[in-house]
DNA sequence: TCGCAGGGCCGCT
DNA sequence: AGCGGCCCTGCGA
């Protein structure tokens, strides 16, 4: 079996990011962001061939602005059935530099009083970028918040040329 | 289980 | 600004 725990960390001091994927067997669990305002360059050692994937999507994400038309493995029965369907629906709607509100989201899964769950939802998301939770934010261009603090939120909208 | 509080919200005052 | 309502979770009894 290849069901242990390993830590990814990637770094990207263009953005000033560093990226922790959790990986057990061949799914991955989590991913954190971190920002740190001096990033000093690593190399990255990747362990694990879900780690270079993790790589080349994250990599394709921040060097050549675009997400990868493949998805990472995700653990999906982590989550509820409602949170997938949320995310599921960002993955597929909304493309990089789109933006969408929490209220056009809840619409979009067919249920357009469900404004305040979508966020719940998202702050719960276990794979920030990848469920490209950021993209979310209030009606009235409000930024709305982010599970892994406000300014990555922020920063990674700059790097889609939004705001 | 059931009830309840609280959330990355929204719309009406 | 403030408030009530909306839907989903997590927690405590």
């Amino acid at each position: 079996m290849n069901n242990y725990i390993e830590i990814e960390t990637l770094y990207f001091p263009i953005v000033s990011l560093r990226v922790e994927i959790k990986v057990k067997g061949d799914l991955i669990e989590k991913i954190s962001l971190y920002q740190a305002k001096i990033l000093y360059k690593k190399d990255n050692k990747i362990h694990t061939k879900l780690g270079a994937l993790a790589q080349n999507f994250f990599e394709s994400y921040f060097f050549k602005k675009k997400t990868p038309l493949f998805l990472l493995p995700l653990n999906w029965s982590l989550v509820s059935d409602f949170q997938k369907k949320v995310y599921k629906t960002l993955i597929s709607d909304v493309p990089f530099g789109k933006t969408i509100s929490y209220l056009e989201l809840a619409k979009k899964i067919g249920n357009p009083n469900a404004c305040r769950a979508v966020g719940q939802a998202l702050s719960k998301n276990p794979w920030p970028i990848v469920v490209p939770c950021h993209r979310v934010i209030g009606k009235q261009n409000s930024l709305g918040g982010f599970s892994c603090g406000i300014p990555i939120k922020k920063l990674l909208l700059q790097h889609e040329n939004i705001f």
